[in-house]
DNA sequence: GCAAAAGTGTTCCGACTACACCCATGA
DNA sequence: TCATGGGTGTAGTCGGAACACTTTTGC
């Protein structure tokens, strides 16, 4: 049944997603300390661009939230859950996908590295660095370059980074996160006072030992994660925006 | 191109845009000198929510892009033109409009005083105050509060209250701009060090008078507007993100 | 002891704030 | 001359950047 006079003129919409991990490993196998962005990518199976590389994503379902899509249809090509997931923005140029009118919702996430290693790696998912993709699908490269900026900007004043480490971390570990984001170092004084002038950080108790040094205390987030992909008053359980999530 | 099996489960693509201006008066007459900010809505004249107000907006033409058709229908309704125009969210709630799902990408747009004065005022098209808005359709109310306070972070940050004043202006009129969208008092003093520590505003040689009082410098931007919904390298007419608009 | 990372202290600088003060005009 | 807004000067405060220094471990 077609959804507007001219068949060949509907609309679709589709629903993608960029998800980003840290990994130790630099793709050949040597873990060499920092860590680096990645994200996973599905190979397409059919035309347009069969074969190429692209964002895990799929059709919107009438049922569904947009960000439910998000969450589902990165569940059926990857296997992953991620721990924090928000709209990216909607892409929509009338050539973007050669052979029918597409305009995709697109969101971005992140997972915990714990949670990326339980990604369905196989023929046709791969991790890839986030810096040294190839050709993608579509007007993939530019989403992903998209997608990276609006990381490296709200990490610097929002608490998202949390989503990429376990329950409890070092500050040299979250420090570590900001700087592989940031690609810059970071001053491990400054750093540390910065965070806990924010005052969500409490120490466990514990320390982790690792190296011919002194050990680190571990923390954990005292407070709950910032609203992101959170909802003004009305529908706290669905898709809506946050306060004020972008700059 | 059928969208679905079923034709009711189809989902729909509207475009809406949030529309500001500034208005020196109260709505009653009384031009008290302090402007406020305004917005232009459109009764329905059907249903569902057929005779309340809701944003201007509507479906998506197949070969327009996502802002084209913000422009198109926001000319059409309204007779405005922006000149500013950026991507807001895209809204995708299943339970956002009774009897039929739609996805809602939605724009916010800034219109100078004169533009404002005009749109095609009349019988289904109205301007209101921002913050006494009526019960409006669909989730509008929350859409209009998601944009103002878009509007507001932005404001700080950006050059775009310059899309709300005309060519000229004084450093008066710039900072009450933002004090009305602030809705508090800046200092004088201060607001004149921070906008031209900026570097982006040019002495016209010109003055203003008005009142009994010393009379004021004229300025104008000397710079481009920053490239609020411009494009990345890539494509340079068509909609595509900032590089990074949301914080 | 020595290397290395954890953690603390201190200084400098630039941005923002508050507010005192002078300037130019119309009435 | 007085009221009013235009415009300048200046001292206080806050946060970030830089970096010296101490602590605690493994070897």
């Amino acid at each position: 049944m077609a959804a507007s006079p001219h068949a060949d003129e509907a609309v679709a919409i589709a629903v993608s997603t960029v998800i980003f991990a840290l990994r130790q490993d630099d793709g050949i196998g040597a873990a060499n300390g920092d860590p680096t962005i990645w994200l996973p990518l599905v190979r397409r199976i059919r035309e347009p661009f069969d074969g190429s590389w692209a964002l895990p994503g799929g059709p919107l379902d009438a049922h569904e939230s947009l960000a439910d899509a998000a969450r589902r249809s990165l569940a059926e090509t990857t296997g992953l859950a991620p721990r924090y997931l928000e709209q990216l923005y909607a892409f929509g140029d009338v050539d973007r996908s050669p052979g029918g009118r597409v305009v995709s919702i697109v969101y971005w996430a992140l997972v915990d590295s714990a949670e990326a290693r339980r990604a369905l790696v196989g023929q046709n998912v791969r991790w890839f660095p986030a810096d040294r993709l190839p050709r993608l699908a579509f007007d993939h490269n530019e989403i992903v370059a998209y997608a990276l900026g609006r990381l490296r900007t709200k990490v610097e004043y929002s608490d998202m980074a949390r989503a990429l480490l376990g329950e409890t971390f070092t500050l040299t570990e979250l420090r570590s996160v900001h700087e592989a984001i940031l690609q810059r170092r970071l001053d491990p004084a400054n750093f540390r006072r910065q965070v806990d002038a924010h005052g969500q950080l409490e120490a466990t108790g514990e320390m982790r030992r690792t190296g011919a040094h002194r050990p680190a205390r571990l923390y954990r987030y005292a407070a709950a994660p910032a609203p992101a992909p959170a909802a003004p008053p009305s529908s706290p359980t669905s898709s809506s925006p946050t306060k004020e999530t972008t700059r």
